[in-house]
This record gives structure tokens, sequence and C-alpha cells, in this order.
DNA sequence: CGGTTTATGTCAGTGTTATTGACATATTTC
DNA sequence: GAAATATGTCAATAACACTGACATAAACCG
């Protein structure tokens, strides 16, 4: 199967659809997890391009400094990345001393990953950051965010937390934005 | 400032850092929000393949969709890319029907987006199935996941909405990966 | 011991998503 | 009419990912 099959009404006019989309009740949380996700990672990018890093070399810099002594295939199996996409960045970190390799003791086939100071210390500066941005969001005093949400269950304090994740000066943009939509949705 | 700077302690020498990694409340947050999203993006990724449309695509599709009438400039602000980028994705969807573009009626300068049938159709499948994480999500019995947790506001409950929304199959890997951390911290 | 599997590394080619910088057009605003 | 705004487009480049194929070393197993 490659093609569409087309389950819901493949239509095929090209005339702008006028019905409003369903609306569903976690559909907020996806576009606050969009944003909220876009702010996380935009912390860390900045530190990482003075570096000449990207969010690729965070991300193993990251595991391996958590998880010290990682292999190979642990770490392809977290990142959900090929071999040959983990060795490109791979490489740049351990020729720039942040990680080295050690042989596995009981099984010398593996490559024990380990961070040097310098990659403890750049990991510590990413972490930073993001914790920063997760405490803050955690100490936020709930409701400062969804206003007059639905409130069900847990899904107010996880809709509070992605908010509260997003940049302070962005909120009101994403709330303008999400407001408009449960106008329309009438 | 174009090089590091190096803000902690810049260390030179090619040795394996022996002190593990200093522990903080949000740091499991921080690696479940990445593999939650790892696995929320998973899920619309399988189906966009089977319309050759990747990542980029979805997001200005689902925007359309869920706002229509957005104009080139608010869709830029919104996915923080530039005007060269979001075209590319743009010139995709509009060639192959699936959002028109409508001069603006007060600022005639404006191509306002919206979604045909078929965009809608599309748009959709997709949060369909993200959708259907998501309130899976929150419909997970609280603390399911998380076991041992340390209770302090609303880190538990956004704690356990991350973890429901890794893919069910990985849960124990990513919990057996984070208690390992847990245990080397004491 | 010898064959198979496992863990890792590497070469070559490709595709998607993003970037920068420069420039063009239409429209609105002052 | 000049300046600012909204959009479109050309060209070059980079980061990050993929596939497929192949190579090496070590472990495992009969």
């Amino acid at each position: 199967m490659i093609l569409p099959a087309t389950p819901t009404a493949g239509g095929d006019a090209s005339v702008p659809s006028q019905s409003p989309p369903a609306q569903s009740p976690g559909d907020d949380l996806i576009e606050l997890l969009f944003f909220a996700y876009r702010d996380f990672v935009g912390d860390p990018d900045r530190i990482l391009a003075q570096y000449g890093f990207g969010r690729a070399h965070h991300r193993v810099l990251h595991f391996v400094d958590r998880y010290p002594g990682l292999t190979i295939a642990e770490l392809l199996d977290i990142l959900r990345i090929t071999k040959q996409s983990l060795n490109r960045v791979l490489k740049d970190l351990i020729e720039q001393d942040y990680i080295v390799q050690k042989t596995g003791t009981s099984d010398r086939r593996q490559r024990l990953l380990f961070c040097t100071a310098r990659g403890t210390a750049l990991a510590g500066d990413l972490i930073r950051v993001q914790t920063h941005r997760v405490t803050r969001a955690l100490a936020e005093p709930a409701g400062a965010a969804s206003e007059g949400g639905s409130s069900e269950g847990g899904a107010v304090s996880a809709q509070n937390f992605l908010l509260a994740m997003i940049e302070p000066e962005e909120r009101a943009t994403v709330r303008r934005l999400m407001a408009r939509r449960a106008r329309s949705a009438v």
C-alpha cells in the first residue's frame, strides 16, 4: 500500500473547505506540544551554534553525559537514527575531545561512550538552560496560562505545563492564536 | 563572541569524567519530552511518507487546517522558518490541491491560506492519530507510569503525561534507562 | 576448531529541511 | 510620490537524515 486509500473524504475539488475542523479534547495539547518543543530546543540551539554543533550533537552529548558507558547500539535505539547518522556527529564530538570511547571489558566488541571533562561541562551548560525552563514551568502558578480551560483530569496540568514551557513573550501570541480557533469552532 | 568562552570548567583532558552529572528535579522531564515528542511525530510521519510529504508539510497543513485564512507572515511566525523554506513545502501542497491561496480582502497584498477538502481530509487523518495518542495518555491511570516518583506539585502529572505519550512497548526501555541513572546518582 | 552472529565502522549516493543573501513585484501607507 | 509592507524567487550552502553495500573484530555455539 503506497498511496492514499483516502480514508475520510478524498476531495478533489480545488475549493476551500468551508467546514471548520472538528474539535477534540486533546487538540490543544497537540499544538502546545509543538510550541513547547520548539522553544525547548531553542535554548540549547543558541549555545550549540557557538560551538559549531547542532541538535544531533546535543542529543548524543546529553545521553552520553547522563548515562556514562552507553554503547553505540543503545544510543542508536534511543535516538532512532542510523549508524551512519550517529557516526557523523559522534566523530565530531570525539575528535574535539567531548567524548571518548573505551573498549568494553566483558564484551570487547562494544565501544563504551564517556564524556570528557570538557564534554560534561558543555552538557552541563545545555541541561542548565533546559532545566531552567522546565523548573520555571513547574513553578508557574497553576492556571496562569489556561484561563478558561475545560478541567478534566490530568488535562489541565499537562496543558499548563506545556503552555508554561513556551517562551513567556510568545505565550500571548499562542493564546491569541488558539483563542481564534475556539471562537470559529462555536 | 563566536567560540566557547568556556563557562563552567572547560576541561582539556581526554579523560573520562568520573563524576556523574548533577541531578535536578526537571531532568527527567527533559528526557521524557524528547521521547514523547519522538513518538508523537512518529505516527504522522508514517502516514505522510505514503503521500511523499514530510514533517514540514505536516506543520503547514495542520496550522492552515486549524486556522483557515492564515497569512504567510503568521505562518512564518508560528513555524519559525524562513520564507524560502515555507515556500518550498507550501508550493507542493498548493500544486497538489491540498491548500489554496486567496487574495486578502482588506489588504490585497496578503495571501490567505485555506485547506481544500482534500487538505482537510489529510489533516484530519494526521490529527486523528495524534489525538489518539494524546487522549490515551490523558486517560492513562495516573501513576501507571512513574511508579516511585517524587510528588511535587504539577510535576507528577506532567511526568505521567509525557511518559504516557511514549509508545507503550517502548516505555519499559525508557523506564529502565532512566532507572539506570537514578541508581548511579546515589 | 570453524561457522555464524553480533557490534561496530565506513564508503558512496541521495533526499528533506533548513539556512543566507540578493533581488523583484504588488500594494498599502504616509 | 516615497517608503514601508507582504509576498515571491533565484542561487548557494549546510545539517541531518536515509539506503545499500561492504569490512573488521570479537563472541558464541555446535
